[in-house]
DNA sequence: GGCAATATATTTAGCTTGTATCTAAATTAC
DNA sequence: GTAATTTAGATACAAGCTAAATATATTGCC
């Protein structure tokens, strides 16, 4: 045990830059008395931190606006009295974030500005399931690159890379090691990037993030005990408790492969494979060719009594597998994404309908809207909460 | 939004008395010199900030040993060079705790010092299930005084109170308003022990608390992702993840009741309950009479092969219901506790052998070693929790 | 017993960050 | 143009920390 960081009069400053830059990200614009208000800092002690943040980057002086009263399309229509206040605003282009999102067959880059507008995209396939792991890396590099490139942003400036993949990742995002593949390819990765570029990857668990992205923009915002079941071809789920993510011993919280052995279920599909699985069983369906999920869902709409009997065996699963999450976790809301999100609004009633049968703390639940972007979306929260809880420690690069 | 507490230079006080704080708490007696390396302070601050402590009643400031180079049984064998330190301990009887078990049927209570050595104890039993609130809260009022007797601490000098009832209890100590009973006992017993007495008093989830007691002093010291069995007459789970207990939108993380629906079991029945049912079912135990668990764990351990069926049974069933905690928390190690932990050791390899069929990622599994002192132990570090987090708000009683 | 070596204690000066208070400046309202 | 209002800036001072110099108490050795 060296050192326990003495709290030194630093700190203090530190705490409060925290402080103060928190709420000028949240208003976008901030004068010195509203800080005062928010902060309960002196006028002097805010005015010193604004200068401080400014020094770093983080934040930039609005010149005086025009002398027209009413003016402007934003706040202030009030005329108001007195000398005018200066005003402090966010610098959301003091750098960028990334949010990757790894599937097993393609991969998607998003960069977002220190807001989270995300300002370009672009994504990637992989040759192969097997490819090697240094071909796999030059996929995601190069989504990188050309989502940067949409963007118009420097790479220099990116402050962090948030990034999702379909294995459990630990508290300090380190792949399990029995998993052999991620494994290196998340030592790949991290030593790849960082070298190309001087990036910190973050490597989060794709349900997890999925989780991030739905608290942030989806149907859970502001729900701090939400659990969010990635439900494509795989079946995971990110747990968010007391508005914190739970990974357990090795980061295989929520990696509910094993969960529904009850029924002799195949272990880690999701409502996509079962679809798949259950119609071919029931002999396919009405038409012909492979019974795809949206074929099964839009047959189901027709009111094909197969497809609704498919429907159906998926609902109680789906309701059997939230009852347990809610038995152990009491979570206030479950949310379905993943790229069957938008049909699975239809199997809601069903499910919510069974659940007080199974659990006595049914949640609320909910379908994703975030479609295909509810990993990156959670990647580009990601790679945010490191940047926001880091910031004073950040070195910013010179502005353009 | 009010003010948002500015940080003034009180704080680094605040922060640099709490690190002393529990330095010297942990090693009992500790010299400046051993402080300044472990908090990085400066001497001087080191010595201003044990002042204060003394001042505050905290600690006490040992007087010099006598010349005895290597007298005394304790740590300082060694013959130390140069000026003397001065010794700053920890005044482990500044004041006292409260840990309280309130069952069904009994409650007991447990007054420990502020080292959580356990000084008195004294346990009653209610007259009966239905008792009306008052009554009962009235036999947890005298089991409190008793013990205080015993231990020879005065009331005045309780700091906390730390109790687990059987029902989801919420982050904030409130019992769920849909548990009419326990909800009305809940703010009763809080404001009677607090107009009696003064007391602070801390609700929780009895497994919860189990969970606290076995990673302070039972088998999982140091398992920051564990989970805790109470599984003796019901079945209820504490989980940790991360040091941190679990809750849920209502606290009824961990309630299982409704978990094992899949067997068609009935709800929320532990080892004991189950092993009753499960000997009736199959015509009682080899001599007749009540077939008690313990009764039955004692004929399996003779050999009768009714009795080890049962045991069979009960094992699948608990490795059933821990891989489903595996897959959803992952973690580190499960802990089986309550009135039958002691009988369940038996059952150890059987339900170590059966995870690995039901998860991908199974625990490491113990049996508590706390017996029935599981719920007080977590008690009582419950209310140590929050004593030492709020140790420099609280306004210790002059000393007797 | 006296003296060097050693470890700790205490004092003093100075830095950072904060508060409190007073005065100056810039704008609106009349 | 002047008063009222609001914010800015400057000055004095308090809390808490560091750093460096000085003082004190003990051991070990001659």
């Amino acid at each position: 045990m060296p050192h326990a960081a003495a709290a030194t009069p630093q700190l203090l400053r530190r705490v409060n830059a925290q402080a103060v830059l928190r709420h000028i990200r949240g208003a976008d614009v901030a004068t010195g008395t509203e800080l005062m208000a928010l902060t309960g800092l002196t006028r002097a002690s805010v005015i010193a931190v604004c200068e401080d943040l400014i020094g770093r980057g983080w934040i930039v002086e609005l010149d005086q606006p025009r002398n027209e009263p009413h003016a402007g399309r934003g706040m202030p229509p009030v005329p108001r009295k007195g000398r005018p206040a200066r005003r402090f605003a966010f610098n959301r282009e003091a750098g960028f974030v990334l949010g990757l999102d790894i599937g097993a067959a393609t991969t998607t880059a998003a960069v977002a500005d220190l807001r989270g507008r995300v300002i370009g995209r672009s994504s990637g396939s992989f040759r192969a399931a097997d490819i090697p792991a240094l071909e796999r890396i030059g996929v995601v590099d190069l989504a990188c690159r050309k989502a940067l490139e949409a963007a118009g942003a420097d790479p220099g400036r990116v402050l962090a890379v948030g990034a999702g993949i379909a294995a459990p990742v630990d508290r300090d995002g380190n792949v399990l090691v029995t998993q052999r593949f991620w494994s290196l390819f998340d030592v790949g990765l991290r030593s790849a990037l960082k070298e190309l570029h001087g990036w910190t990857v973050l490597l989060e668990n794709d349900a997890n993030l999925a989780a991030l992205g739905e608290r942030w923009r989806g149907s859970g915002v502001g729900v701090d005990d939400l659990v969010v079941l990635l439900a494509g071809e795989r079946l995971g789920a990110g747990v968010m408790e007391s508005g914190r993510l739970l990974h357990g011993r090795g980061g295989a919280a929520g990696e509910m492969g094993y969960l529904d052995m009850v029924e002799g279920v195949g272990s880690s599909d999701g409502i996509a494979a079962l679809v798949r699985q259950w119609s071919a069983a029931d002999g396919g369906p009405s038409a012909g060719g492979p019974a795809s999920a949206p074929r099964v869902f839009a047959d189901a709409a027709a009111g094909d009594a197969t497809a609704l009997a498919i429907l159906d065996r998926i609902s109680e699963r789906m309701a059997r597998v939230i009852a347990s999450i809610a038995s152990l976790i009491n979570p206030e809301q479950v949310v379905i994404g993943g790229a069957v999100a938008e049909s699975a609004g239809v199997l809601l009633p069903g499910i919510t309908a069974l659940l007080p049968r199974f659990t006595a703390t049914p949640p609320r639940v909910t379908v994703s809207p975030l479609g295909d972007a509810i990993v990156t979306a959670g990647a580009v929260r990601h790679a945010l909460d490191y940047v926001e809880a880091n910031a004073l420690e950040l070195a910013l690069p010179a502005p353009a």
